[in-house]
RNA sequence: GCCGGGGUAGCCUAGCGGUAAGGCGCAGGCCUGGAGAGCCUGUGUCCCUUCGGGGACUCGCGGGUUCAAAUCCCGCCCCCGGCGCCA
């Protein structure tokens, strides 16, 4: 069995594979014959250099044991051969550092169950869970995403509030002072949001770790060397804040400083699969998001995660994105909010990924589904770039290959909490909370145990 | 930030201008009633192959000197110890 990387592999092997994926994501497919091109005449040249290499050598030893006449002839003809090498590698690196380039700009291939398709309306549903409340004006609206799943539904005459609204109504949330000193998309939050946002990831990480989770927390900052390895180059002008005067990146979620935790390790068979359960502050610029959802703190410059995280054998991935997503599934069923699980569609896919599912909760205030978890299998896209191999006992001694990478939202506390305002709110403006949380807010004295209340702001200053 | 020591194959260690030595682990083979011990071979990356094998590259990373660099020179990264600063 041949554990190469998979680009490389399906470009010498089934180059059709990646056409298509291509196609699917609308993006260029000629960049595969350039590849391949690249490829044919890389190997020739190796090939060449390294018979070039091999008499050089040879003179070289026979050097060691000549004197007079005959070492300085020797020391000539190696002279001017080495001059050749050097020109061939030349030539050489050129064409290898042409073919990486090339296919390092090659997404991942999209598995065989991507659904093809454009945009967000392409995306396909595949499980409902819950019973919606859904206003009576947006009732047309809420029909058209269940896409003629059988989905019990509630009708109610009141209108939510939206969650920005209601950081405002219950006193707990300024998102105006915190655009004055910082920028639009920050937020101060306050006592009971607080509470929430601390219980919501309590109960992400107990949850995980009872499944075999290993908790951890990661720096909050990678080097832009780790960082390559794990996302793509337009990230890291549109999604990553870098520090000035370093040589350093914010990370937008823990899964880029989880993946490169392993980075250059060697994995025993034995070892895999290796599960984490990510705790970390994420810090993202949204720089192609302008006009979206701008009140509010549903898409936000900073926010608080728990990531699930997978290293697996290659064979195992497929497996496991289906135990991540159901994970999270558990993790929002649990939280009895209601929901969708999406199939996201090839030209809505990132780079980095082969395939994805998205959670995504009904918002009670805008009618909407929208996005709350998203679980991905990247194959070895990530472990190629970070170097992160396996080795196993194969026939012939040792096999050795990349291992296959997966993640998944658990919960991300401000886009959790807005769907909590929004599903747990009562005709008066308060907000239950779900019963799964309560005991993870029992051990602090202050903080709510079964309803969030309007409060009157001690600061004064807004409400 | 300063001074010293260091980074060698999966791990540990030698080599300090002549083409990576040794040990452990692991895999295969011999031996055995079986196991162990012992002995032999192999062990990273890549290319070519008539599938027998042949060859190149690899000593933290990147340059330089040389016919030849793990070894000498320059820059950078990381680890350990000490000093300084510090929550």
């Amino acid at each position: 069995m041949v554990y190469m990387w998979s680009m490389l592999y399906l470009l010498r092997n089934d180059p059709e594979k990646i056409k298509a994926s291509q196609r699917a994501r609308g993006l260029d497919e000629s960049l595969v014959d350039k590849a391949l091109e690249l490829d044919l005449k890389w190997r020739k040249t190796l090939t060449r250099v390294n018979e070039l290499r091999r008499e050089h050598n040879k003179i070289s030893r026979e050097i060691a044991t000549l004197s007079g006449e005959e070492r300085i002839k020797k020391l000539e003809e190696a002279r001017k051969l080495a001059e050749r090498i050097e020109f061939e590698e030349r030539v050489l690196r050129d064409l290898e550092e042409e073919r990486t380039r090339v296919l390092l700009g090659i997404p991942n291939v999209i598995h065989d169950s991507v659904p093809i398709g454009r945009s967000e309306e392409d995306n396909v549903p595949i499980r409902f869970y819950g019973k919606p409340k859904v206003y009576r004006e947006f009732l047309d609206e809420f029909l058209r995403q269940v896409k003629g799943f059988n989905v019990d539904y509630e009708v109610i005459d009141w209108k939510p509030k939206g969650h920005a609204d209601m950081l405002d109504f219950l006193g707990l949330g300024d998102t105006v002072k915190a655009g004055e000193v910082a920028t639009s998309r920050f937020y101060y939050l306050f006592d009971d949001l607080v509470w929430l946002d601390f219980g919501l990831l309590l109960y992400a990480i107990d949850f995980l770790s009872q499944q075999g989770f290993r908790v951890i927390l990661t720096p909050y900052m990678l080097r832009r060397s780790a960082y390559e390895g794990v996302t793509t180059l337009s990230d890291f002008e549109e999604a990553l804040y870098k520090i000035d005067g370093e040589d350093l990146f914010l990370i937008a979620t823990s899964e880029h400083s989880i993946a490169a935790y392993h980075m250059n390790d060697l994995m025993d068979e034995d070892d895999l699969p290796l599960l984490y359960a990510g705790v970390s502050a994420c810090f993202r610029k949204e720089a192609g998001a302008h006009g979206k959802d701008t009140k509010g703190i549903f898409r936000v410059h900073q926010f608080n995660k728990i990531e699930q995280f997978v290293f697996c054998m290659p064979e195992e991935s497929w497996d496991w994105i289906e135990r991540l997503i159901g994970n999270a599934e558990k993790l929002w069923s649990g939280l009895e909010i209601p929901y969708r699980v999406v199939n996201i569609c090839s030209g809505e896919l990132s780079a980095v990924v082969a395939k994805r599912y998205d959670l995504e909760a009904w918002m009670p205030a805008q009618g909407k589904y929208r996005e709350m978890v998203s679980c991905s299998n990247c194959l070895d896209w990530q472990s190629y770039r970070l170097n992160i191999r396996f080795q196993r006992k194969g026939k012939k001694g040792l096999e050795r290959g990349y291992v296959h990478t997966l993640n998944s939202t658990a919960i991300a506390s401000t886009r959790a909490i807005t769907a909590i305002l929004e599903n747990y709110q009562e005709p008066d403006g308060c907000v239950i909370i779900p019963k799964v949380l309560r005991p993870y807010l029992e051990m602090f004295k202050k903080a709510p145990k079964e309803v969030i209340y309007p409060v009157k702001s001690k600061v004064g200053k807004r409400n």
